[in-house]
DNA sequence: ATAAAACCTCAACTAAACTTGAGGTCAATA
DNA sequence: TATTGACCTCAAGTTTAGTTGAGGTTTTAT
């Protein structure tokens, strides 16, 4: 049988095998580490030794990153899981759940944002004073969960 | 008649004023100033005096910025325009349609996004290795245009 | 006329997410 | 064995979009 080879111990990573394999630099490896975001263990001469699961665990927070989830949180997400094992189905589960909430968040609000300025650009609003879009009361706040409007500054 | 109301000249604003009429710090209007975004006259006294057209030029800043257009960006399209005059209906209506499409592209990447992070959920794709999703070629960088799928690093 | 509020400039600081470089060590190869 | 490439640490630099503060001047209100 193949058991000489299936029980081979998959062998651990040097940072530049995972930097290629993962697509991210040296430098930024060595950057999530100090963020708490990955760890290694180290050879004899002090070097980085990674389990190949890092690279999915890179995976997800690259993919985490493209919906604009900021790494301090991304850490604090990841850091609830145990670092020596694999990303479960599970884990992954809740984590994306989360981050897709955010995601449908951030694409309502551009999706409202868009369409606000195709009317705007229908009605000639900024020409303003008479927009049909006004709605001073909106705040500009990043994290405003309300539809939100052009406001005009009191022009 | 109510001519002499009607004919004085609209007075131009102090920073202090702008900002809070527009609701951007007095900081925000300085750098600004030193982005090329605005401009400004001066009193005797060396003091910032703004035409109320400035309110307008904040509003469409503002709306760009939330599009995600960067400020060096805006400038950019800003430039063209006499900083002297009103922003024109037509004015508005190039730079609105630019930024639309811009928007409609981050929302297209974000909405393609979400959809895969629910497919991926919905395979167990994170345990990886036969995600119906892998689409390696794609590459990550920001810019890419093509619908982009989640990558497996290589695992 | 005088005091307070608003304004001025310039430099330095902040935060996020990295990158670059200096100075030195480790490991794979000829 | 020796050299080269990969690696190490730590400090400093980069970009974006501002904010903060020091030290000084102008405007406004009393």
């Amino acid at each position: 049988m193949e058991k000489s080879k299936a029980d081979l111990p998959p062998r651990e990573l040097s940072v530049g095998e995972v930097a290629a394999r993962s697509g991210v630099a040296v430098s930024t490896l060595h950057f999530y580490e100090t963020k708490g975001l990955i760890k290694s263990m180290r050879s004899r001469g002090n070097q980085r030794r990674y389990p190949r699961s890092v690279l999915r665990r890179i995976a997800v927070i690259k993919i985490a990153q493209r919906t604009g989830i900021p790494l301090a949180d991304i850490q604090k997400a990841l850091y609830a899981l145990p670092d020596d094992r694999q990303l479960l189905a599970s884990d992954w589960e809740r984590l994306s759940e989360n981050w897709k909430a955010d995601l449908n968040e951030r694409i309502a609000k551009l999706t409202a944002l868009r369409d606000q300025l195709t009317s705007c650009i229908g009605c000639g609003c900024l020409s303003m004073r008479d927009c049909p879009l006004r709605n001073p009361h909106d705040t500009l706040s990043e994290k405003g969960t309300g539809a939100y409007l052009i406001e005009h500054a009191g022009e």
